[in-house]
RNA sequence: GCCCUCGUGGCUCAGGUGGUAGAGCACUUCUUUGGUAAAGAAGAGGUCAUGAGUUCAAGUCUCAUCGAGGGCUCCA
């Protein structure tokens, strides 16, 4: 971290305690929770006399102000374990933490510390004491008050367990300078211009409806054909890979559920169940099942057969709670580019390598670059299938595949799926939220549970190995990011409409569709606008759109067989024959340019 | 699911302290046939998310339900 970075933090921790101050000062009798410094500000929990709301912020960003221009000087102390106890007999959460220190543990999830606190340090400032590591600045004075604002309330439970009692958080920003204020809040405002939320139906890509239920997105033509060339491209390249296509529907008997573990699991994120006289299904909500069971329905395998890939693209149903769903990121009805290999451990490196390569590609044709991994383990406690053994051996396995690969990638413990570890690729929205996009995960559990089986050199039936893989994650979920990462201009092999014919006046109305006619004879989507408007409005309707190619026509280029064409950037190529555009824009599509040209 | 906020014609939004709805864009029709980011005119379109309640009277107040947004939790 650089020290600018850390003055930030500190400035932001220093915020964090003023507000605090301030909201006991204005609500006596609030306990405290955290309220540490996070990516472009501070937040602050609190236990609250009576609900907040957002008209209760300028008073408190008031009174935050009066305790910035007092001064008063940040001092540090330690106390003894005891001490902290009597220090903060009147706060609960705090006294909680100062146990949870002396227990040895760390952080508001309470990770290991190296060894149990003896003693713990305190920050006052003014008439306000917090347990806390610090830093902070020198005194309340050098927080600018000019640059402080804040910014939300949301509820928060303490530690972050829906079993404790739900906080309420404040969130707020500071930064150096007024300015800097004002940049990041503009940020923020030019990032709720590209979001997906907003795009997609200013572009027509997709809507919501009530008649249809919430996270059960509609797609209308232009989306539908971003869907479809997103699939066909991530198709196209697995059978590229070897990956073969299967198709497993939507309903599965509920009891193959019990039988893999997902029940017990995941039983509260399935739709409820349908029952057909004594039977009952359920709609899919992963595919690893049904592509265990058609591996098992398909005969004996031989060694010799493996590794055998499993791929679908296969619309799943997921009971997500209401409060979760969000856009297209987040939704009841996904469909993933799913993959299920069954190899043998020996081929666990190998195949580990040729889907990473893929994920690479085809992140990388999206230039897709800003994206971490991260190694997702078992965690102490949880849903994790008990066979030390093996999950030693997936691990073991998916770490060496990674560093033989060179991936760049950080260890989250307690991220893990049920029945193995897994590597996932982590993209950031336009509001800095991170989503799950393509992950490739090691099972050592779920084949055995569903019988599956083949038939080694030696003659004996063993346990294949299971790879979960998906490349984009879900359609829809990557589209949203797509579109936030293109601002809704796709490259033009994605671009729902790719030219826009303009004529001039309504006698060039035949000859637009004579062009249309020959582009579309050469696979480009192209539409004629042929409404009573001006070619300015027609022009400046495409480029809203986010058309790649507007081609204007008049009796000029009616007279040259040619096309005038103008880039969505505003850029002006002039008038080129048919041809001269039909190999330009060919050779953009077929190399899945970023370029319009 | 939990905390907070919001829900007015297809879209973006107006509608102080309650008295039965407005604008721009889009749409339809007409005029205009215009050379690189919005031509002009007329017209049509809303039981103010839904359901109760308070009131002589509710878009405007109360409650509930549904949906959306921000956050928390969860994410095979």
């Amino acid at each position: 971290m650089d020290d600018q970075a850390k003055s930030l933090l500190s400035l932001r921790h220093s915020a964090a305690h003023i507000l605090a101050q301030a909201v006991l000062e204005l609500f006596p009798g609030t306990k405290l929770g955290f309220g540490p410094a996070i990516a472009d500000g501070f937040y602050y929990d609190f236990q609250l006399p009576r609900a907040l709301s957002p008209d209760d912020l300028p008073a408190i960003e008031a009174r935050m102000r009066a305790i910035i221009a007092g001064k008063h000087p940040f001092t540090r102390e330690e106390l003894s374990i005891d001490a902290a106890r009597a220090q903060f007999a009147d706060q609960p959460f705090k006294l909680d933490q100062v146990e949870a220190l002396a227990r040895g543990e760390m952080g508001e999830h309470g990770e290991a510390a190296a060894q149990p606190a003896a003693r713990v340090s305190i920050y006052a400032h003014d008439q306000f004491v917090d347990l806390c590591r610090g830093p902070h600045v020198a005194n309340t004075g050098a927080v600018p008050a000019s640059a402080l604002k804040l910014l939300s309330i949301a509820g928060a439970y303490w530690r972050g367990s829906e079993k404790n009692p739900q906080l309420t958080r404040v969130y707020g920003t500071v930064w150096q300078s007024k300015q800097e204020l004002d940049e990041y809040l503009w940020r923020l405002e030019e990032a709720k211009k590209r979001d997906h939320r907003k795009l997609g139906q200013q572009l027509g890509l997709f809507y919501f409806s009530d008649e249809v239920g919430p996270g059960l997105p509609l797609f209308a033509p232009k989306g539908e054909i971003v869907r479809y060339l997103m699939e066909d491209y991530v198709r196209e390249t697995q059978t590229r890979y070897g990956y073969q296509h299967v198709w497993t529907g939507h309903m599965v008997k509920e009891d193959l559920y019990k039988k893999s573990g997902h029940y017990d699991n995941y039983i509260d994120a399935m739709f409820p169940p349908m029952v057909d006289e004594e039977v009952v299904y359920r709609l899919k909500p992963m595919n690893c099942p049904s592509h265990m069971t058609l591996y098992n329905e398909i005969g004996k395998h031989s060694y010799r057969d493996l590794p055998l890939r499993f791929a679908e693209f296969a619309t799943l149903y997921r009971y997500e709670k209401r409060g979760e769903l969000t856009g297209l990121t987040r939704v009841r009805a996904l469909t993933q580019d799913d993959c299920h290999v069954f190899c043998t451990e020996d081929q666990i490196e190998s195949e580990f390598t040729l889907a990473l390569k893929l994920v690479r590609e085809v992140l990388n044709t999206y230039n897709f670059t800003d994206y971490k991994v991260r190694l997702s383990l078992r965690g102490d406690q949880g849903k994790y299938v008990k066979d030390d053994e093996k999950w030693d051996k997936a691990t073991k396995a998916l770490k060496s595949a990674m560093d033989a690969n060179g991936v760049d990638y950080f260890v989250a413990e307690g991220e893990a799926a049920f029945y193995g570890p897994k590597a996932d690729f982590i993209a950031k929205d336009v509001l800095g939220r991170e989503w799950q996009l393509s992950t490739i995960q090691v099972d050592f559990i779920q084949p055995a549970r569903l019988g599956c089986e083949y038939i080694a050199e030696d003659g004996t039936p063993r346990t294949p190995v299971l790879i979960h893989r998906a490349v984009t994650g879900s359609t829809e979920r990557f589209l949203g990011v797509l579109i936030e990462q293109f601002a809704g201009a796709f490259p033009v092999w994605l671009a729902p409409v790719q030219a826009l014919i303009v004529p001039i006046a309504d006698r060039h109305n035949e000859y637009a569709q004579y062009v249309a006619a020959q582009l579309r004879e050469q696979k480009f989507r192209v539409e004629v606008d042929a409404r009573n408007e001006r070619m300015n409005a027609k022009i400046r309707d495409a480029t809203l759109q986010k058309i790649p190619y507007i081609l204007v026509v008049g009796d000029k280029e009616e007279a040259a067989q040619a096309a005038a064409v103008r880039l969505r950037t505003g850029e002006d190529l002039k008038a080129m024959p048919l041809e001269q555009f039909i190999a330009m824009a060919r050779r953009v599509v077929d190399a899945k340019s970023l370029e319009l040209k």
